[in-house]
DNA sequence: AAGTGGTCTAGACCACTCC
DNA sequence: GAGTGGTCTAGACCACTTA
């Protein structure tokens, strides 16, 4: 048996999730305490509490101090996107990994890279360019700006040998970073990279990371048309 | 003051995401159990479990019974993408939100419809065109596929009044989803109702929601160039 | 001022796995 | 079998917010 008490935290949350579901709550509706709900379910308030706090966190229900938990009104449902390492995402596919490197340089970060990073417009950064292969063929292309600075033992990595990427995955780590997910029209260089027309539809995700305020990278990422990402809501 | 203090459980947090952060744990390495860290930190054990929950969670540890629990070789971030209700989306922007139906029929679901909804090719399904504009522009567009019959009163709405989003986010709630993000050139229903080139890169998010296994509904929704989700990693 | 959620504790038992 | 994380409890105090 796998049943899940109903005295367990899992066994709470499902219990209120399927009030809310069931309008037994409605949404804007305030719901009981959890000191309340702990009597009804016969189990201790952090019970109930761990149950709520997730339901929280998913987006259901609202929570303040004094003044209790609310229904929400619109659910604003949480996904999570797992982000992980190219070769990995590659692999995960059944696809064998291999990636290339184009260019490496050194150069003036254009200004949207410097705004993204919140540096001085104009600062020299690394810039590198790659494209990742899936069985051969393209499966992404990586364009970089990198802080070469902020990052040790980097100017004797042959990034032949193992992918950017991967690299500052393991070497290269932050404390805040933000993602932005688009579409996109290839522009000649992506198009060139990707083995497909350009204007083609392109994926774009583009990561900026910092490590405790100190920029690190920002890279875009241009996946060819075919490629989705997929996350249970 | 809003310092945290070492011993509350976003102080043992952060002081573990310290020492992985830079490498004093180093990937792969077991680190300390929880019971010898509450010591360390001078907390309860159930302090130092909660801490290293949301590091699991955040995908920078894992954790296994007996085993213990390692730093992650490839941490495999994961990211929180919220999924508002368009018109919210839209106000969310400064933008003054309306929606027009262009569409709504009773037709028998396309094979693709059929399969992500896990039923009967040939069924038959309400389908619904609708453009969102955001000050007037089109914001996105949405095509949507519902089992009417899984929604009580549904045929006494009036979809020029509400939009069909947020009457079904209000009144038809869903147990499991999924959401897949791709990129696409514009078919010329999309583009017309755009009002952009067809070919033109747009951003697609499909979502698919069930109740209690009960299929509800399937949606595309269709963004036009210059569209972005952001997010913090 | 008072009521709610947020957190912490000390202890306990259980479930899972690795040895 | 033994050691780790997973969960639960009963109680306590605190922080915040709103009445």
């Amino acid at each position: 048996m796998n049943e899940i008490a109903i005295n367990s935290w899992a066994g709470v949350r499902a219990e209120l999730l399927r009030r809310i579901t069931e309008r037994i709550w409605k949404p804007g509706e305030t719901i009981p305490g959890e000191e309340q709900l702990a009597r009804e379910f016969g189990c201790a308030r952090a019970t109930v509490n761990r149950a709520m706090r997730e339901l929280a966190e998913a987006g259901l229900i609202e929570r303040r101090r004094r003044a209790g938990s609310r229904v929400r009104v619109s659910p604003d449902r949480r996904a999570v996107l797992r982000i992980p390492v190219i070769r990995l995402e590659v692999e995960g596919r059944g696809l064998g990994y291999r990636h290339r490197l184009i260019e490496q340089e050194t150069a003036m970060a254009p200004l949207a890279v410097a705004a993204r990073l919140g540096i001085e417009p104009g600062s020299r950064l690394t810039h590198l360019r790659a494209v990742h292969l899936g069985d051969g063929r393209p499966f992404a292309c990586e364009d970089r700006w990198l802080n070469a600075a902020a990052v040790p033992d980097f100017s004797q990595v042959d990034f032949n040998a193992i992918s950017i990427n991967e690299w500052l995955v393991l070497n290269a780590p932050f404390t805040e970073g933000d993602i932005t997910l688009s579409a996109a029209a290839a522009g000649p260089r992506e198009a060139e990279c990707l083995g497909i027309a350009a204007g083609a539809p392109v994926f774009v995700v583009e990561r900026t990371t910092w490590n405790r305020g100190e920029p690190i990278t920002a890279v875009r990422l241009t996946y060819p048309p075919g490629y989705s990402m997929t996350t249970r809501l």
